[in-house]
DNA sequence: TGTACATCAGTGAACGCGCGTTCACTGATGTAC
DNA sequence: TGTACATCAGTGAACGCGCGTTCACTGATGTAC
């Protein structure tokens, strides 16, 4: 049963949305070609004429929710771990943040879908470091690299936990962690010189 | 062949210690108990004699691991760090931390396994606790688990990223930001009351 | 605009394969005398 | 201490199953006139 041009596109869309949703929900290998395909609302033997492999749909689903989620201009940090760092993030697997739920997996994927990870951490560093306090360029993405790895290893903690007591406090605490120590450098540089964008005088 | 009894004994830690570097390499889906057996010097057969299912055999030795790397003492979370934010450390998924390796992939496991980590868990932050700085339980619990989300986000972010500059950056800049962080604690620390160990006057 | 045919997206049975697990068998170890 | 037998750890073939992938077929879409 052939189906027009659009929706050819559309199915498209569709399998790489929900298998990027399935992959960070139940991981890349427990997730099957058959059940991605049965929630796009087809059969399993459509799949090839889309993708190559199940390796190949991998690397472009996982390349599409990073980019989703680490593109885009962002408010200042504290505001993004706070919303990071919620319960509501950490509860919603499917459509949280890809890197969380699907970094430690990939370094035992294809080459290609390394490379898509690791691009999306170098955007995600880099638009950290355009809004992270710091006197220059180093410190700024000091501050971007710490936060990242902070909120990535929290919210995989307070995952891991099936104590929920503990999981709560491992995200309020992170969370306050991270806000103290913007605190403690604000001290630091009380009386210094006036933040990088404005001119002197 | 039946064999001796202290060969038995021999053989079921020899599995366990087995199984557990495989899992921290490939996880815990792509090793096979075959594989074990095998790496164990026996055959798949004979697996069932020792462990109750793969499942079984997944929580023991994720709590012998774990048990091995949270447990005795701890000199400084700087000392800690510093070996655990190391390439070393990064290179050797095998016999490395059992957390970075596989805290990700516990979420989608049996209750057995989930309550393992979170034992881990508890384990390493009370660990760490006791030697952070911090004026009161409160503060050192916090500098306790924002550490230890920072140093396992950290390892997982040096190992996903397929760039060796930046596997490298990632590690080196988070040990030098949480280096900053302890010195601007202490900066605003100056002049305070004494350590909560020592009596006044 | 209508008609006739070529195209090809989708279907579902079938493939080879490797998995976790079972089981009848083997033969060295442990035990009773 | 030696001998005869019971025990049971280890073996490897076999099981049912589900996986990724292939393929002959179907029938709606796209196109040529």
């Amino acid at each position: 049963m052939r189906v027009s041009r659009e929706r050819v596109m559309g199915n498209r869309l569709t399998i790489l949305d929900i298998a990027g949703q399935l992959f960070r929900e139940r991981g890349f290998e427990a997730v099957t070609v058959a059940d991605i395909m049965k929630a796009a609302g087809l059969t399993h033997g459509g799949f090839y004429g889309y993708f190559k492999s199940k390796d190949d749909l991998i690397a472009e689903a996982l390349g599409q929710a990073l980019t989703k989620t680490t593109t885009g201009p962002l408010g200042d940090l504290t505001t993004y771990a706070a919303g990071y760092l919620s319960r509501a993030h950490r509860d919603d697997l499917a459509g949280g943040c890809p890197t969380a739920a699907l970094a430690a997996e990939t370094i035992r994927q294809d080459a290609v879908v390394r490379t898509a990870m690791t691009m999306g951490l170098k955007q995600q560093i880099e638009r950290f470091s355009r809004v992270a306090a710091g006197e220059n360029g180093t410190e700024k993405r000091r501050e971007a690299i710490g936060s990242w790895a902070a909120m990535v290893g929290a919210i995989v903690l307070a995952r891991a936990s099936d104590d929920p007591a503990l999981s709560n406090e491992l995200l309020a605490q992170t969370r306050a962690w991270l806000g103290a120590k913007a605190k403690d450098r604000r001290r630091r540089n009380r009386g210094g010189r006036p933040s990088k964008g404005r001119t002197p005088g």
